[in-house]
DNA sequence: CTTGACCCTGGTCTCGGGTCCAGGGTCTAA
DNA sequence: TTAGACCCTGGACCCGAGACCAGGGTCAAG
């Protein structure tokens, strides 16, 4: 098939394909007199397992780690798993940082009136870190590293 | 004071603080005869300000308009507020989208036996979505948008 | 007076994951 | 045969948020 064709089976772009090409995610396609690249196709799974992995977190490098380890019929399945697992934890460590944050937001925005002078704000005040209130200090202080 | 005691002293970089005023966020400071920029120590805290804004999620440019809302003493707090809110609505829808995932993923983790041939790993089996296998099918799916 | 720490400009480079473009060649249906 | 859709390559460009660098000038201590 050629990569028209390719790219609507799979829905990746003509453009990713041949960047994934490059990167050496996909192998390099048979050509056609014409130049033309010419796909088998079991491509369209390969592009469909890169696009979930994407849709999974993995980076564009751990996907190709995951498709060297996939062709590894000896010791292919464990590092596959533990990749995922991997993955799951990076996952896991980036929603909590995120509720952190997310914590500290709604503190603030509870604290605040929504009207009167901007120096009572405790919005401004927390970001500004010259304050005494104290919901608005331990908002911040969850956010800070 | 010069430019690096205010990094010192706000915890940003020298050439963060020089990109922030090529921004915008930051005036144009004084110079010295010497062609030295030479602050007022407010800035340091305005400059805490942006390191707080940016550990809450908000972009450069949502922290420029902030900056300016936070002059405004007519509209100034009403407008900080509604942008505080959205912050929070991205940032809870963020973190749903990312504990969708993380559930896809671990469903496939859970059916995954670690070991064994390739074609039978479901986490294999669901990339590549040429599978009849019920958990793998729905964890993927759970991925998709 | 020299050394070393600091500062200036303006420019390029980084990361990831592509997209877009120019200037060609090819394929297919009418 | 010709229009229109497709394909090729190599390169430039995009986003955000700076980092880094060269080639200069400045400042304070010893």
């Amino acid at each position: 098939m050629t990569i028209g064709a390719l790219a609507r089976a799979s829905g990746v772009g003509i453009d990713a394909i041949r960047f994934y090409e490059r990167q050496g995610l996909l192998p390099k396609p048979a050509r056609r007199a014409s130049g033309y690249r010419d796909y088998p196709p079991a491509t369209v799974q390969r592009l469909r397992f890169i696009r979930h992995a994407k849709a999974l977190g993995f980076s564009l490098a751990e996907i190709g780690d995951l498709l060297t380890l996939s062709a590894d019929h000896e010791r292919g399945v464990e590092g596959i798993r533990r990749r995922a697992e991997d993955r799951l934890a990076a996952l896991e460590q980036r929603i909590a940082e995120l509720e952190r944050v997310r914590d500290g937001l709604k503190t603030l925005i509870d604290a605040c009136p929504g009207h009167g002078e901007p120096d009572r704000c405790p919005i401004l005040r927390a970001l500004g870190d010259e304050c005494d209130d104290a919901a608005a200090v331990t908002a911040v202080a969850a956010v800070r590293r």
